[in-house]
DNA sequence: ACTAGATTGAACCAATGAGTTCAAAACAGT
DNA sequence: ACTGTTTTGAACTCATTGGTTCAATCTAGT
């Protein structure tokens, strides 16, 4: 077979160890041994899955992106059956894409793009169809049947989309000293009890 | 003297051509004599200037924070002045950030932060000192001023200034692809128009 | 013109790390 | 037990690069 189902399935080890260790050092710090040691798995058979470094990391982010989508993706849901009084669906949302955003993986991808996006163009696909795109294009969507339904008012809906998250994930950059800093759940909740308060005021309608 | 007034200030092209070079390629695959090229100068001659590669590295991102802090202060000036509709100048203030963050240097200036942050921990002081931290204090300064006169209604000046920043830059991360693609006037104008609108749907008086 | 300090180019040293080779060992399926 | 594949550890090659040394050259100020 071409996957070597034996063992507990190294390839996995492997792209998981990676994304720590670049995760923790940065792509040109991150060494191959050290990985291969975090995966507890001998240096060539790294390279017996992956060509070289360079692949190895774009395999691990992109695993990563992946994962980190469906998660946000996932957050969204309560808004295919929200509460009667929409403000608290929206916190609930808020604050689930506030945890997943600030969590140490996500962190840690977001900063890997920003560092290596001019080295490894490739990453551009990995915003569109992995990263931000896509949670907006699904917020948007979100955002027009509850138009359609009368519980809001967004005339544009991918702009709405577009300033909820801003609204959520803008005040973090600084509060979080660029990610380096967890912020407790009470801050949080702080946050986005604010975020959703400036949204309905801008997009609500008279039930709030 | 302890800085050599001899030629036209090597220091300053070292600093300059350091910046460039580490932020076309990153911290670790940036060689210093590039760097040196760069400058138009030896590679001794940068050693002379700073003792090794991570100080250098340290100077040009001070020098380049110093920089943007100082443009986007002066960027929040029309706010002292307010034309009596607060819409044109808020929109006038708003574009000028937005253009300003959009730069090169400063999107270069974002990706250096976040990619050695964890490596350079002393960044951290960076950050709060003459990046996001201060803006805010001193946008929040004017808000509560525009509030006392009975211009706008931001009970927490603090959070206002936070928020309008985030519906400003917020959308920016997805447009310019984490800042590697620029983006036309005419598109600023429009995220511009867009945040500004929020913003007084939730902090704006009757005069609007 | 003279001197002291800065600059230059080139060569050099040492460390690091990517990627390979290879023989020995471990494993999976039969 | 047998066989073919995978893994392992260790050693090895080779290119890159930070940082230094040094003698020759340049510049500024006197």
């Amino acid at each position: 077979m071409a996957s070597s189902r034996g063992r507990i399935d190294k390839r996995q080890a492997i792209l998981d160890g990676a994304f720590t260790v670049f995760a923790r050092q940065g792509y040109a710090q991150a060494c191959v041994q050290e990985i291969a040691n975090e995966a507890g798995v001998a240096k060539p058979t790294v390279y017996n899955h992956l060509n070289d470094k360079a692949t190895l990391f774009r395999h691990a982010m992109q695993a990563a992106a992946q994962t980190a989508l469906h998660q946000r993706l996932a957050a969204l849901e309560p808004l295919a059956d929200p509460d009667p009084d929409l403000r608290v669906t929206l916190e609930d949302v808020g604050h689930r894409l506030l945890r997943l955003h600030t969590d140490d993986r996500s962190c840690a991808l977001r900063r890997l793009l920003y560092s290596e996006i001019t080295q490894f163009p490739d990453f551009l696909d990995i915003v569109t169809e992995s990263g931000p795109h896509r949670l907006n294009q699904a917020l948007a969507d979100r955002l027009a049947r509850l138009t359609l339904a009368g519980h809001l008012r967004a005339t544009d809906p991918d702009q709405a989309a577009e300033q909820f998250m801003a609204l959520l994930t803008g005040p973090l950059e600084a509060r979080t000293r660029m990610g380096t800093r967890q912020i407790g759940d009470a801050e949080l909740h702080e946050i986005t009890r604010a975020a959703v308060r400036t949204f309905l005021h801008a997009f609500g309608t008279a039930d709030a």
